[in-house]
DNA sequence: ATAAGTGTACTATATATACTAGTACACTTA
DNA sequence: TAAGTGTACTAGTATATATAGTACACTTAT
């Protein structure tokens, strides 16, 4: 069986690059357990075809995925999911509860009640933790 | 007195578009109410100063929060802190909706809990909103 | 050994965006 | 009148993004 992705939405009238896109889905994909440890991604070329995308713009964003430690890379075989992280990345924990911040707070200017946000935020993680995979190895 | 601005950090090695971050920048001071309503904010020349930025840059994100609402401007006075929105802008809170979706899933999926995530979305709302301004008329 | 499929590394080109630089004009305030 | 303000242009440069094409090493199956 080839490498199928779910749900791959790439929107070329969107200003967010392309590879941006597609590490976006991919991350979602693999945040939401959608697909599991060392699960294939689809091939460099097969995902170029499948979304008319150049191989080039494809392979950077496997490149960034695996840099960012959420893939991993086998010449010859193929783009795998990376296990989950081990131990705290508190850099980027940190950038996240900066942008965690700008949004609760413009959210709240907009009018959008405590409660409301709450519940958002309880709804995600019920929803990202799916792999039932707890650290204590 | 001038249009003084408490905080305005640029950082010339973010790979963030200069105009970006001023207009971060703005919104935060805007959104946390350190800049009140009908506050006069520095001109364009006068904040081109004194952060060594091109004028025109600054007059690109003072526009932008113009269309989006966050200041107005008036020709040959200055640029002005807007009041906060009356109704709910749907599209804005949808798209911030998922942002927030997105940041506390990562979050959740690099090993932070639950309640870590709530602490920080309870203590930003409490700081955002300074203004007592609840919307019922 | 061969072929197909894979990741990876290049070069080159085109386009859009970001930023700077300079000028000009209408408006407000003193 | 003068200074300060927003705004609208033109022009040029640098960078980022995306495409196109080629090449090579590796893995797997035949």
């Amino acid at each position: 069986m080839k490498g199928v992705i779910p749900i791959i939405a790439i929107d070329l009238r969107n200003p967010k690059p392309i590879y941006e896109q597609i590490k976006d889905n991919v991350k979602r994909l693999i945040i939401t357990g959608a697909l599991k440890q060392d699960e294939k991604l689809p091939s460099v070329r097969e995902l170029a075809q499948t979304t008319s995308i150049n191989p080039n713009t494809i392979q950077k964003a496997y490149k960034d995925l695996e840099s960012e430690g959420f893939i991993y890379s086998v010449t010859g075989r193929g783009n795998f999911v990376a296990p989950s992280p081990k131990k705290l990345d508190s850099k980027r924990v940190e950038a996240l509860y900066n942008t965690l911040k700008a949004t609760v707070s413009e959210l709240s200017y907009l009018g959008v009640s405590e409660s409301d946000i709450e519940k958002v935020v309880h709804n995600t993680i019920l929803h990202s933790t799916p792999q039932g995979g707890k650290k204590n190895d």
